[in-house]
DNA sequence: GCGATAGTGAACCGATTGGTTCAAAATTCA
DNA sequence: TGAATTTTGAACCAATCGGTTCACTATCGC
């Protein structure tokens, strides 16, 4: 009955990160991580050191896939049309179960702002970070500077409260056409 | 050394909200609220039956308060600028530490969705309530009633944000300004 | 083959979780 | 005053929390 070698860290990483992604950090108790990973606990602690150390990696994996994503929607188009294919493909056409998950940075903020202010001030970190990339592409598209960095700040509302709905298992519906306007303002504020 | 007498029960119900509002459902304690409350073990469960129908309590007492907060602004006034003022209170001229707690209706949803969808469902509906109470007020202002709906949906995508952002403690200047930029665009729309 | 190393499961740990019990004390009403 | 009724704190409960220890086993380099 040969026993399962050597576990696939990165394979128990993914499962971590859906697990924290879907129910967020406190919610998810070691036994769930385990079941999930498939490993044990001595495993777990000697591979991964902390629930909390393997939460912020987790959190780093997440949002470095996010900047990825735009990266992605990037490739040879008008920096408008990707920024608003970021958003739009969040939701629309994609019946993943992701969908109702949110956003793991936005997750993070709202539950342990006040809780854990570290992991909290890590995520918001991230969320700036996003904002910026938002600023740079409406910079790429033409806008003054000022006018990219108060664009921007609205697209992160936008952004947070769209991860927020998602949540909620809103219809797409409600969240596409809001998007459109935002960017039909935006359109006409860069030309 | 007289005991005190029979505690105020609104008074420790509103502890216990600002508890809840802060730090979440999983992160307060049963000896956090005790401590707060200024009550002992027995008395709370006699009195409040449990955490989870403490909360439930709060939960509906906050969304009451919030629609309370909208009529207060809607009188004797146009419609947008009620609306606006309500969005714009939230945050600016109020030195008070609640502008970091953002709403307890958009915590409650990203924490406990996929934990307790019970709660989490109850926050989502106050949310809806409040977003045809946005819709009722755009279409006081002259709106079409398609056009509030969408209108009102951007509203409710914007309030999340700003919760989400507030509890970020972003500077109140990164709020404001896409605030006025979404009532200039409602306006023009409206109009 | 062998020794070194890495990975593993199970037992165990103290601390904390939300919740119950109960006798004593404070209050109410006659 | 004295009996009935609330209200109270402290002790207690099982369950779960995250984390550690350790002997055993699979793998890898030689």
């Amino acid at each position: 009955m040969a026993r399962p070698i050597q576990f696939d860290r990165t394979k128990a990483v993914d499962r971590a990160l859906v697990l924290f992604w879907r129910k967020g950090y406190q919610a998810t108790s070691l036994a769930d991580l385990l079941a999930a990973m498939g490993i044990g606990r001595s495993s777990f602690y000697a591979a991964f050191t902390d629930k909390r150390s393997l939460f912020i990696h987790c959190l780093d994996l997440f949002a470095q896939r996010t900047t990825g994503l735009i990266d992605g929607a990037s490739a040879n188009r008008p920096p408008l049309d990707a920024l608003q294919d970021f958003f739009e493909r969040s939701f629309v056409g994609t019946p993943s179960p992701r969908d109702h998950w949110g956003c793991m940075m936005v997750n993070s903020v709202t539950e342990l702002a006040g809780v854990d202010d570290d992991l909290a001030g890590r995520a918001s970190q991230y969320l700036a970070a996003l904002q910026k990339r938002f600023q740079m592409m409406l910079e790429d598209a033409g806008a003054a500077p000022a006018q990219a960095e108060e664009l921007a700040a609205l697209l992160m509302l936008i952004n947070e409260g769209i991860r927020v709905s998602s949540r909620r298992r809103l219809p797409g519906e409600q969240l596409r056409q809001p998007i459109t306007a935002t960017f039909r303002l935006i359109r006409s504020a860069v030309a």
